[in-house]
DNA sequence: CTCTAATGAGACATAAGTGTATCATTCCAT
DNA sequence: ATGGAATGATACACTTATGTCTCATTAGAG
C-alpha cells in the first residue's frame, strides 16, 4: 500500500508536478483519506518519495559501480543502470523539496557526479577545456534524454542508454 | 502594458509553470484585473504567450539564418540566435496549450528541425546510424541545457552556444 | 469465529486561484 | 480644462485542492 502510493506519485508527478492527490491515489487504486493516513500532507508524500527514489537510484549504481575501475567504466555503468529509472531521475530533479535531510543526499549525489567529471577528465575522457559545470548538466541531460526517447517509445532501454554514453563520450573527448 | 504582462508571463511561467496569474501581474508591475482585461483568462494569456515566443524565435532564426549556406551553418547560426532566448524555448516546451494555431506552428517547428537533422545526415555532420529523433531530441537538449548555464551566471551566451554546438558536432558525428 | 486494525467512502471546513463586476482615480488626446 | 479610455483596488461568486473527521465495511491475526 505504502510502497503502491510511493509508485504512483512518482510515475505522476514526473509527469505533471501539479497533479493531484486524488489522481495519485486513484492510480494506486486507493482513497484519498488512505493516501493521508501514510502520508499526512502533500508535503510529506513527496519528501517520501524523494527518498524512495534516492533509494533506488542509489541501490543500481552502487551495485553496477561494484567492479568499475576506471572513471570511464564509471560513467558507462551508471548511465546503463540509472537510465531505465530516468522517471525517477526527472523526479528528483523537478520536485523542491523542503526536507533537510533529502537536500542533503540530493547534495551528495550531485558531488559524486562533479567528482566523476574530474576523474574522467584526469582520464583524458573528458577534455580539459570543457567546464565542468557543462559536463555534469549534459550527463544530466543526457539521462533524462535518454529515459524521455525509452518512455515515448521510440528506443529501447539499452540502445538509449548506449546513445546517451557515446553521446557524452563524443561530444565532450578530446 | 501587454507586451509587459507577456513578458512576466513568459519569464514567471518558464521557471515555475504552476504560478498564478497574481505573481505574473505582479512582476509586470499591474493589478490583476488589468490582466484579466487584455487576456480573459489563463489560456488565452498562455496562448498569446507562446504566439510572442514563436515570433521571437522565428525573428531571430530568419535573420540568422539569411547567409547560412550549409546545413552545418544552419545549425551553427540557430543554436547562437536561439540559445539567448532560451527561457522562450524552454517556455514553449513546457506549457501545452490548447489553441488550435499554436499547435500547428509548433508541429512546423518540429519539422523544421527534423528536416535540419536529414540534411545535416546528408552532409555527413550527423553519424547515419545516430537515430534521427535522438538527434532532434538532442538539439533540443542542448538549447536548455546552454540556457539554463547562461541563466545560473555559469557561461556567456556566446560560450554556452559553442559548447552546445560542440557538444552535438562531436556527440552526434561519424 | 471474533476481535482488531486498516480501508473506502463521504461530509466538512479551509485555503487559494480564477473570473467577473464595480468604482474611484489617473492619463491622454482633444 | 474637459471628457473618455485605461488602470488599480476591491469585493464577490465559483471552483478546486487540501486536510480532518466519521462511519460502515473488509481483511487478517488470534
Amino acid at each position: 500500500m505504502r510502497q503502491a502510493l510511493l509508485d504512483a506519485a512518482i510515475d505522476t508527478l514526473a509527469r505533471n508536478p501539479g497533479a493531484s492527490l486524488s489522481e495519485i491515489a486513484t492510480r494506486a487504486g486507493v482513497g484519498r483519506a488512505s493516501l493521508h493516513r501514510h502520508f499526512p500532507s502533500r508535503d510529506d508524500l513527496i519528501a517520501a518519495a524523494s527518498r524512495q527514489c534516492m533509494d533506488e537510484i542509489d541501490a543500481a549504481t552502487a551495485a553496477a559501480l561494484a567492479d568499475a575501475r576506471t572513471a570511464r567504466e564509471r560513467l558507462t555503468r551508471t548511465l546503463e543502470a540509472v537510465v531505465p529509472l530516468g522517471d525517477r531521475y526527472h523526479f528528483l530533479m523537478s520536485e523542491t523539496v523542503d526536507d533537510e535531510g533529502v537536500r542533503k543526499r540530493y547534495a551528495e549525489e550531485l558531488d559524486w557526479l562533479a567528482s566523476l567529471v574530474e576523474d574522467l577528465k584526469g582520464e583524458g575522457v573528458i577534455a580539459a577545456d570543457v567546464p565542468s559545470g557543462w559536463a555534469v548538466v549534459n550527463i544530466d541531460a543526457q539521462v533524462w534524454v535518454a529515459w524521455s526517447e525509452v518512455a515515448a517509445g521510440n528506443l529501447a532501454p539499452a540502445h538509449a542508454a548506449d546513445l546517451a554514453l557515446r553521446t557524452l563520450l563524443e561530444g565532450l573527448g578530446p
